[in-house]
DNA sequence: CCTAGCCCTG
DNA sequence: CAGGGCTAGG
């Protein structure tokens, strides 16, 4: 088994329905704090396992060091806005198309030669550091300042001292100066040493400064040169951002740092235990910012160990709080150069990133305020447009599920397309964008495992997933991934009275909804709200959309059988209201046509029919296709033509030409959910 | 021959 | 919604 669904399973805590994972996403937890994503590390799922340093994070070694040294690289803390700006963009860029750890691979290895010349600085680094921490804390001990082991032995040395003094004065005072002295060319010592780590760091960031930088460099002559109007080459960019200096010493006083010095200030000063940190900054201080170059990387074992208890506790929050913030930023940050390396898009793609990035700037005024004009590069400039049209935070500019829709034969019967499927679902919070993304770039990082989730890159290129916030793209549940891998639960799928047809009651969620074989009533739930984007869904569809089952031939035809269940329903209703339109004549239309409402009695129907509990807000698009389905029938009624014994396949043939994408919320396991309806 | 899709029935 | 018959198309 791959590390990624170990981390799955360490990080969910088992949920009783997908209903519930769905319903408790972590956009909805946190709909209150509008600016999260960007400056709120919490709560992302990915996190988490990091945080644990007993479970996942020591499995993530590799990961933590490469994170470690993208920290340390000049950062600014608006940065971490604009990030979750251009992050938005990149992965509308198509970022969510390729590998991830590829990327971070290659680049990795771009870095220098050898990957181990890295590792081997990083290891000289590290012992450097520990040795002198040891110094330190002996210095410290001596000094009384710090830890109570170290004030027990001190005040016995104290003792002795004064002890001593009665004996004789001068030979104490020579001692004492004595003392002085020594204490004065350890701290000379230390210092050198510090200097020494620190322009070994320095070296290190310049390294891979330079070899990021060279490579963006190289990458954007391939592509036909850098930006034109002077837009900041990116690799460069990614590690001087808000700096304005090329000089990556000025690395030692980013963030990183800065936060890591700051909890421990706040700490002591919280306790107001003078003991436990000196208040009057010291060369010791200064240490501190070492302090904060390992805060910022990875702790090791040992080092853990070796800090006291109450330090533990701070060092853990600290790192918490690091770890958190310097995952997120490292993910947007490869994810941001990830997409950057991608430039070959097809027009659809294009199409698609357009609306997804259209909708990211419109996500906000205040993020796509932030947005620096450095990452408004000349191809967003038809996105500007669209922000521009679609300011408000609450208005999705355009709904990405209908761009690719071929044009409907009787273009005249259809009215444009300008309302907006999910306004009335659309949170009443800026939504937090970035979250999907995230998930799904951990997915992209850690899926290759679970290969039976067809979340690869080439089935989220055309996807209005971000649109499906609603619809909670969070982390696909444990369950069905479980149950993937669990044989004994698998098993226990296929019995009988967990399938359809033995079970009546689905909408509150059922045990069998992911036991990774069969259809379960979540699987027809999920179909019926499938049908309100594809009418006709080709088994190739279905099995992108139906990750969590297991395919055969049955289940595929069962699959198809139950759609074509679905239409039946559905051209069984157009009829019988295009029927009775005819008979009654059409309803005081102004335009004399045939309109379907929402608040008709046929839309209640398909409403009831194919999203049951309502918690679904029917996409206007099948809204339209109905009407027009139902104009269709209406028109062949009056024309007389209902007698030809064939006379419906031209309307199934117009309809089934009417399909829409259907939103990326669905490629995950288990069943979509308009969450924002539920609340 | 297989499959998708429609129709009819229960 | 499932089962079965039927047909068209690959």
């Amino acid at each position: 088994m791959d590390s990624p669904s170990d981390l799955f399973q360490q990080q969910q805590q088992p949920s009783h329905t997908a209903f519930d994972l769905y319903s408790r996403s972590p956009l909805e937890s946190t709909s209150t704090g509008p600016t999260y994503p960007a400056s709120s590390p919490a709560p992302y799922p990915i996190v988490s396992p990091l945080l644990h340093p007993n479970s996942a994070s020591q499995r993530w070694g590799g990961y933590r060091q490469r994170q470690c040294l993208f920290s340390e690289l000049p950062v600014r803390e608006e940065a971490r806005e604009e990030d979750v700006e251009v992050l938005g963009r990149r992965a509308a860029d198509g970022a969510s198309q390729f590998p991830l750890t590829s990327l971070v691979e290659r680049r990795r290895a771009s870095v220098s030669g050898s990957p181990c010349d890295w590792s081997q600085d990083i290891v000289r680094v590290k012992r450097l550091r520990v040795d002198n921490i040891l110094r330190r804390d002996g210095d410290l001990g001596r000094d009384g300042i710090r830890g109570r082991r170290r004030i027990t032995t001190h005040s016995t040395q104290e003792e002795k001292a004064e002890g001593g003094a009665g004996e004789g004065g001068e030979e104490e005072e020579g001692r004492r100066k004595e003392n002085r002295e020594g204490r004065r060319r350890q701290r000379r010592e230390l210092k050198l040493q510090l200097e020494e780590t620190r322009g070994r760091l320095m070296e290190l960031q310049r390294k891979v400064w330079r070899a990021y930088g060279e490579q963006q460099l190289e990458e954007e002559k391939e592509r036909g040169g850098p930006d034109e109007d002077g837009t900041m080459d990116e690799g460069a960019e990614m590690f001087s951002e808000g700096e304005g200096d090329d000089c990556p010493s000025s690395a030692l006083s980013p963030s990183v740092f800065s936060l890591g010095r700051k909890h421990e200030k706040r700490d002591s000063s919280q306790n107001g235990n003078s003991e436990d940190f000196p208040e009057e900054p010291t060369d010791l201080d200064m240490e501190l910012d070492g302090g904060g170059v390992w805060l910022g990387c990875s702790l090791v074992e040992g080092e853990w160990e070796n800090t006291c208890g109450s330090d533990k506790e701070k060092f853990a929050q600290a790192l918490k709080q690091e770890l958190a913030n310097v995952v997120a930023r490292v993910i947007d940050r490869v994810v941001r150069l990830y997409a950057e390396s991608d430039h070959s898009t097809t027009p659809a793609s294009v199409l698609a990133r357009e609306t997804s990035a259209s909708r990211v700037l419109a996500h906000g005024t205040e993020q796509a305020e932030a947005l620096p004009l450095v990452a408004r590069k000349p191809q967003d400039k038809r996105n500007s447009l669209n922000q521009g049209k679609h300011r408000h935070p609450l208005i999705p500019p355009q709904n990405p599920s209908l761009p690719f829709l071929p044009q409907p034969p009787v273009p005249a019967l259809l009215p444009p397309r300008n309302k907006e499927p999910f306004l009335p679902s659309c949170p009443p919070n800026p939504p937090p964008f970035p979250l999907p993304l995230l998930h799904y770039t951990m997915q992209h990082l850690f899926t290759r495992s679970l290969s039976s989730l067809p979340l690869h890159k080439d089935s989220l290129s055309s996807e209005p997933f971000m649109e499906f916030r609603s619809h909670n793209p969070s982390f696909p549940p444990l369950p069905p991934l479980l149950a993937q891998l669990n044989h004994s639960l698998a098993d226990r799928g296929r019995d009988e009275g967990l399938r359809v047809g033995g079970i009546g009651g689905m909408d509150g969620g059922d045990v069998s909804l992911y036991l990774g074989e069969g259809l379960s009533p979540c699987h027809l739930k999920k179909a019926k709200l499938m049908f309100f984007y594809t009418r006709y869904p080709s088994s190739n569809t279905l099995k992108t959309y139906f990750p969590d089952v297991k395919f055969n031939r049955c289940v595929t035809s069962q699959l198809i059988k139950w759609f074509s269940n679905f239409r039946e329903f559905f051209y069984i209703q157009m009829e019988r209201f295009a029927r009775q339109a005819a008979r009654e004549g059409l309803p005081t239309s102004r335009d004399r046509v045939l309109r379907l409402s929402r608040n008709s009695e046929l839309f209640r129907i398909l409403n009831m029919h194919y999203n049951k509990s309502n918690d679904y807000q029917v996409p206007d698009r099948f809204v339209e296709v109905s009407e027009l389905a139902l104009r269709e029938f209406f028109a062949a009624i009056q024309g007389g033509r209902d007698t030809d014994p064939c006379w419906k396949k031209s309307i199934y043939k117009i309809i089934c030409k009417l399909d829409s994408p259907v939103p990326d919320s669905f490629r995950l396991p288990g069943c979509p959910m308009d969450t924002h309806r539920m609340v």
